[in-house]
DNA sequence: ATTTATTCCGAAAACGGTTTCGGCAAGTGT
DNA sequence: ACACTTGCCGAAACCGTTTTCGGAATAAAT
């Protein structure tokens, strides 16, 4: 394979527009015209001018296109570093997707950190002061997320990876959680189970408000009524989800099903049935929420909604592209959804749930009674 | 808390320097001047300038600046996702750390991803040529790089996070692998342990390459010498661990404990010994290298050595600026010591290899009987 | 043949900073 | 009192690109 790459890469000695415009007979205005495709120069000269810019491997210089133009064609990511160790599973995915979509536009990607608000929004003032990028990315949106008036009133572009309550004047890309949830209930439901818990992530988070949705909606479809003691909340970590799924299987008639917001979450849930001696699949069902790998590892392997997120970082980034390159804000929102990928954890009941309560209970007075 | 910061994060209508200019009754280029600490300019206009730029929440833009200086600010990191989820658990502290020290130097980062070789010397030539950064962190080290020789001809700064065996003309900042591999070995040994196993990464990874080195010295040290079937290699995933531990324990005369060139490979490592009806930490010592936090979480707790990726990321992203500013390239290197955390992985054998031997052989009968 | 459009390109002014150069004032040494 | 520094600042060139504007050449219309 031959690479026809240009191979002067050289930090001096660049090849600039004056130099194309020299060794053409032609003004560098006609240079820069043509190779942005005005309509005002022949397509022979335009030809012409792509040939040779590709023969001496003419790069042009972002900063001196920025003075002018007012973009740096650059997309900014700030990352909360704070907590939640389960965003991380899908962090390289998610870079891979923004970073692959805007580099095929000869676009960038600069990531910052921040662990509070405070920091965040400093950070978000420091790039745009200094022009470093021309829109944003956000995630983990919530609820009420104060980052969107804020940009908003900023004239700073930007998109959702995910959505909020405040109203829907901006653009989004989301999975919908709501029909994933709703989903699983109802899946549960056909096989059987009547009693169907729900963990669920921290609800200031707008994704956990949705699933939370859903969770209601499957119930309503499937005419099953659960005590509001079948949902716990607040719900990130895998220890958290132990102790979720043990509170969850000690209630008087624990549920023989468990949706989990976050597989990381029914990975501990997993744990916590062992503890029981109780096996996923058999006697408790599980479905997550997802994807991540170790779901495939697990003993039973987790039933749970896939979640493409380097597809979501390809839109994101394109789509924030065409917002600041002025396709109107209202156009740019795209909803996907997560892929049901049923394994080893989700079947029919083998207990009820006063079977399973009977059970549970006796091994608790054994461990009481050693 | 009050934020002074400037309430203006405007696209448009930025303050700018002839802004500044005007109402000091000043020339722009004095300005400038002022700003970049210039010799000539009388400390107290310096100072007038300063606190007058600070009121009116003046900041310079980069692209601007960049155009005649020839530098952007900004750090570039090219992100292999090709494999190795090994990785992915410290991706956020090193992109916390790098990008925290170069934001309070008001640089910033970006972040570009690969599939091969190939690609990422694209994506270098892309960076490059557009000059969307001033230099690189290069991490994933191998033992012959071509990166190196590329970048250094081309005269484009870089920094090593690791070494590489071409000479060591370069920047870099390293942990010591074979310092830690060493201290592991001695440690093990002086709890009693005289077969020592080595489940090691790729050997055109630098890192495997010096902790092979280290396992090495510390049998010396310690004056033992063990069959080269004792080491394996090529071992980067929990699965991988899994077997490569099977292949040691399952040995004539199998080791009475083992070091991990990486934690991930040492959880695996806890299957195996599982499924051999044995417990690691009484009849099979671990310990590992990294500092995951699954480790914490895995029982007996895995004994490690802890490397501070964050400070990594930090020290990494300071030189890098340093170089660019030119400092030399040969004092810019670092090397920094992995922190041993003794947890219940590590303990004294309590069983000898010929016993262990005896144990695993059983079991493996019985289960060929049934 | 003249006027009127059209097509295509060159000249030059931006864009927002940095850097070089020269000069005016004040201080220094004779 | 003179020349000579020194300290400090303004003027202007410059960085590499985009964009506006006008004009020459050609084609179309009268």
């Amino acid at each position: 394979m031959v690479s026809n790459h240009p191979k002067n890469i050289h930090l001096k000695h660049r090849v600039k527009i004056v130099d194309l415009a020299q060794s053409l007979n032609l003004s560098k205005g006609t240079i820069s015209r043509a190779l942005n495709d005005y309509a005002d120069i022949s397509d022979s000269t335009k030809l012409r001018v792509r040939k040779q810019a590709k023969i001496m491997g003419y790069i042009p210089l972002s900063s001196a296109q920025a003075i002018k133009t007012g973009r740096v064609r650059a997309l900014g990511l700030v990352l909360r570093v704070d907590s939640h160790d389960s965003h991380h599973a899908f962090l390289t995915d998610f870079l891979d997707g923004v970073s692959r979509s805007a580099g095929t536009r000869n676009w960038t990607l600069t990531v910052a950190t921040a662990t509070s608000d405070e920091d965040e929004l400093q950070t978000f003032r420091r790039l745009v002061a200094e022009r470093k990028v021309d829109g944003f990315i956000i995630t983990r949106c919530l609820v009420d997320d104060i980052r969107v008036g804020l940009l908003r009133d900023a004239q700073i572009p930007f998109i959702l990876y995910g959505r909020t309550n405040l109203d829907d004047n901006y653009s989004y890309f989301d999975i919908s959680g709501e029909a994933a949830i709703d989903s699983a209930v109802c899946r549960l439901a056909a096989l059987g189970h009547k009693n169907i818990g729900f963990v669920n992530g921290p609800e200031n988070l707008y994704f956990a408000q949705m699933r939370k949705n859903g969770y209601f909606a499957g119930l309503e479809k499937s005419n099953l009524t659960q005590s509001s003691s079948y949902i716990v909340s607040d719900v990130l970590t895998r220890e958290q989800g132990q102790v979720a799924t043990q509170t969850l299987l000690t209630l008087p008639s624990p549920p023989t099903a468990i949706i989990f917001s976050l597989d990381m979450a029914a990975l501990g849930g997993y744990r916590a049935v062992e503890k029981l001696n109780l096996s996923v699949g058999k006697d408790v069902s599980f479905i997550g929420y997802d994807g991540i790998p170790q779901g495939v590892y697990a003993t039973p392997a987790l039933s749970t909604f896939e979640v493409d997120t380097r597809q979501a970082g390809e839109r994101l980034a394109t789509m924030l592209i065409d917002q600041i390159r002025g396709e109107p804000v209202e156009k740019l929102n795209e909803i996907q959804h997560a892929k049901f990928t049923p394994r080893g954890s989700s079947n029919p009941p083998q207990k009820t749930s006063e079977q399973l309560a009977e059970f549970i209970s006796g091994k608790h007075n054994k461990r009481e009674i050693l």
